[in-house]
RNA sequence: CGGGCCGUAGUAUACCGGUAGUACACCUGCUUUGGGAGCAGGUUGACCGAGUUCGAUUCUCGGCGGCCCGACCA
């Protein structure tokens, strides 16, 4: 059997750990991703995402992927090269001041995604005739382009950035409405397998609609809006549309409170009417026979504000720490003492033994002294790391710490695979 | 976009109107090996442009770049 190509040789992995952070980041996300090599800045707002940055996106996205899958949706990748013409067509050419304006040599404009309305909706238009084809929703996770002013917060505000946006096309309000709840419940979910706790907050519906949306908030300090939130019941809402204050007693529940927070928004769902729907002349026939404009919906989800959210969350004056279902990999298999031949084969033997398992291992096989190896192992914030040694080895057991709480057992390789199997 | 701070080896920093020192990293060798080792030797640096000056990395101006506050963020 093969090693499962889930795992790597930390020898073999080209980025390395820093002690210091570079002295312009001052945002703890910044700081310890560009420490630890999971990420590298190209300029202000744009990062690139390293072996291990890659593989935490990947795990965030590949959750998200799912539960979109789950209420049906279908996904695709849009070109994220545009055309200036639909832009235009919606006035967002104009009117929309973060959208990046391209003129090619032969002057032709174009722009870069920073929403993919303008895209999406003329593919509905080329396949949706009936409302039998209806309700639809198409998703994409992509790179998004917006002209930020400031760039801020390390990966969490940039100009550059990972989204996953949903658009949804309903031949009636009410089947609009009803999947508007459906894909709130499906960001709730995602959000708590990522191990944060997100509210539903109201906010503002921004140019798209006088309607109210949903905003997903993160709390954290590293946030930029301010929200309301009832202590007893999931009320919560943007500072921006609240006429309440902190103090004030819930109007949606007996009993409850307003507390005021900082948090970070890490989706958003939006009603778009029949705003795009008219603009594109995208009609369909209902089922009296009339043509009428299909109802449109957008749901975003920021997957690198999301990595940076949970680093903000997580980490701790050691380092990262990942909840489990984003980490890199899930085992930190740590040898010491390299010049050992039988820690090294013990390490070996660990390393396929949990490869062949479907467990991914980072094994640090690196020719270092402990300490340099327990200081990166905290930096890089694997949950679990078993350390193999000529200490375990005369013990039989091997050392589990678990990153997060710190606590150690000892555990033979069965007891292990048991562990992390079950 | 307004305001502030800042640009010196790969990283973090120091000094200086007379071309730069330290730590870590990196290379060689020896010793070391459970919490970022020690010794010896070695490599590597002033964002760009203009001005002042005998001489500018240092002073002045402009540009570019970075961070922070605000505004902005359909």
């Amino acid at each position: 059997m093969k090693h499962s190509s889930n795992s790597v040789r930390q020898s073999q992995l080209f980025t390395k750990t820093r002690k210091e952070a570079p002295k312009d980041e001052v945002s703890k996300n910044a700081q310890l991703l560009i420490r630890a090599g999971y990420v590298h800045k190209e300029m202000a707002g744009v990062y690139s995402y390293l072996p291990l940055g890659r593989r935490v996106l990947e795990h965030i996205e590949q959750i998200v992927r799912e539960e979109m899958d789950a209420i049906g949706g279908q996904e695709v990748r849009m070109a994220t090269l545009h055309p200036s013409e639909p832009w235009k067509q919606t006035g967002a050419w104009d009117s929309v001041d973060v959208v990046f304006k391209i003129v090619s040599r032969t002057e032709k404009e174009y722009t870069v995604g920073q929403s993919e309305e303008e895209i999406v909706t003329p593919i509905g238009q080329e396949y949706v005739t009936s409302y039998k084809d209806l309700p639809l929703a198409i998703y994409q996770i992509g790179q998004k382009y917006r002209d930020e002013l400031r760039a801020k917060s390390g990966i969490m505000r940039g100009r550059e950035f990972t989204m996953k946006d949903m658009y949804s096309f309903h031949e009636t309000q009410e089947d609009f409405d009803k999947f508007y709840q459906v894909a709130k419940d499906a960001y709730l979910k995602v959000y708590e397998r990522l191990g944060l706790v997100a509210k539903a907050t109201e906010a503002s519906g921004g140019a798209f609609t006088k309607k109210l949306s949903y905003e997903f908030m993160v709390l954290t300090d590293a946030g930029e809006d301010d929200i309301l939130y009832c202590d007893k019941c999931p009320y919560c809402v943007n500072i921006e549309i609240s006429t309440q204050k902190e103090g004030d007693a819930c109007t949606r529940c007996v009993g409850g409170t307003l507390a005021r927070a900082t948090a970070s928004e890490v989706g958003n769902i939006f009603d778009l009417g029949t705003k795009y729907t008219t603009d594109f002349n995208f009609t369909c026939k209902n089922r009296e026979g009339q043509e009428v404009h299909p109802i449109m919906g957008c749901f975003g989800i920021g997957i690198t504000r999301l990595m940076g959210v949970i680093v903000e969350t997580f980490a701790d004056a050691k380092g990262l720490v990942w909840p489990e279902a984003v980490a890199p990999f899930r085992v930190h298999l740590v040898e010491l003492t390299s010049d050992s031949a039988d820690v090294h084969s013990e390490a070996a033997e660990v390393y396929r033994e949990l490869s062949e398992a479907g467990i991914s291992v980072l094994w640090d096989d690196r020719d270092a002294r402990a300490g340099e190896k327990f200081a990166d192992s905290d930096l890089l914030g694997i949950p679990l790391r078993v350390v193999v040694s000529e200490k375990t080895l005369s013990a039989g057991k091997f050392e589990c710490v678990h990153r997060a709480s710190g606590r150690v057992e000892h555990k033979s390789i069965s007891e292990l695979l048991g562990h992390l199997t079950a």
